[in-house]
Parts: C-alpha cells; sequence; structure tokens
DNA sequence: ATAATATTTAGCGAATCTGCTAATCGTCTC
DNA sequence: GAGACGATTAGCAGATTCGCTAAATATTAT
C-alpha cells in the first residue's frame, strides 16, 4: 500500500465510523459471525431500510464490508483488515516522540 | 466512566477524527512536543486562521486538546489517553466472536 | 405470466459541516 | 492610552449528510 492509498484507506474508515449507526453494523455484523444480509441488519435499526441502505454502501466504499450477491439476498461480511488503517494511524501516538 | 459516557467519548471522538485537518493537528502536536499554541498551529495549515479555530474547538470538545491561555497566547495540549476509547472499540474486532 | 420477496435507487427537505472575510476581544508594548 | 499582536467570534455561501417516502429492480414462487 503506497502511503496515497494508506491516507486515502484513513480518510474512508475514519468517514465511514463517523456515524453511530455505521459503527453499529459493523460490531452486530462482527459479532454475528462477520456476514449479515441487507435484510437482518436493516431489521436491527430504528431507521428505514433505505436509510441503512446507504449506511451500507459507505461502509462497502471504505472496503470495510464487501458485498456479496446470492439470489435475490445480499450478504455484507465483514472485512476487519480495513480497520487495521486506523490502527496504525492511532499507533503513533504511542510511540515517543 | 458509564457505558454512557464511554458512548458519548467515542461519538466526539470519532466524530472529530473524520476531517484529515483535524487527524493532522493531533499528529503535529504530538510530534512537536505534545502542545502548541494556536498561531503556530494555524501557521502549518493553508486555510484560513478561523478555519483552524474552528478545527481546534472541535478537538478541545471531543476531549483530545486541552486549553490552557497563557497571556494572549492559547496553548493546546494533546489529550492522548482520550484517543483511548476509539481503541477500545476497535478492541471489539480483535475478540473472538 | 403474476405475484411476492429482498433490496436498492431516486429525489426531497432539514440539518450540519467547511471554507471564507470582516469584525471583535484580550493582552502586551511603547 | 494608542497601536500592534494573538486569537476568536459572527455570519454567509456552498457542499455534504441524513432521514424520509415513493418508485424501481432483480430474483424466487405460484
Amino acid at each position: 500500500m503506497t502511503p496515497a492509498e494508506e491516507l486515502a484507506a484513513l480518510q474512508a474508515v475514519c468517514g465511514a465510523l463517523a456515524h453511530p449507526a455505521r459503527r453499529q453494523i459493523l460490531l452486530i455484523v462482527h459479532f454475528r459471525g462477520g456476514a449479515m444480509t441487507a435484510g437482518e441488519i436493516a431489521a436491527r435499526f430504528d431507521c428505514a431500510w433505505p436509510t441503512t441502505t446507504r449506511h451500507l454502501r459507505v461502509l462497502v466504499a471504505a472496503g470495510l464490508l464487501a458485498l456479496e450477491r446470492r439470489g435475490r439476498e445480499r450478504r455484507y461480511a465483514l472485512v476487519a483488515e480495513r480497520l487495521d488503517a486506523l490502527e496504525r494511524w492511532l499507533a503513533w501516538f504511542h510511540r515517543a516522540i
């Protein structure tokens, strides 16, 4: 990953994590085995389904979820390694000055 | 820290980190010894000073910077421990399901 | 084919964010 | 005190975000 790619990944991840619903989606998918359909995810939120769909799109764009079509369902799978960009950024603050 | 406080801290931190300029400010302050004046920080950005002032305000509101007035200067000091809220959140993804 | 199911896209309105310039405030110096 | 300095506040314009409802798409079942 080039520095520019790393920076872009960091920006995408940080932007995606800025909304509580999107953080919640990642946690839910993680604790339900790493993958869920759009319907299963949407059922766990109070907001309308299209709203959740858009959150899912943001997470896919950030590389945090991978989309797989299975029949008329769409499975969203967590890509937890994508969070590493943020962990590497946070690690700077553990380094000595 | 109560669960509600932890959640609020996480939201504030994630929101603050969403903008690249604010992430940059935190890094700069860290690597310049942990504290800098508003002017020193603003001088390192292309945007107008008031714009930087607002970013600083967001970071203070998130608890990531602490403000100290010294004469006509204002010193912003990094509160790196505040990033822990985010690290604890990220740690969930390292736990087994 | 038709209907039902799973999900997304389109598009609107309110709220928030981000940049700017101009004006203001408190402090230091002469 | 008068002005210079360090920094913030006020207020505006454009862009983005986020929720919604309604309409469309694609797949499965009858």
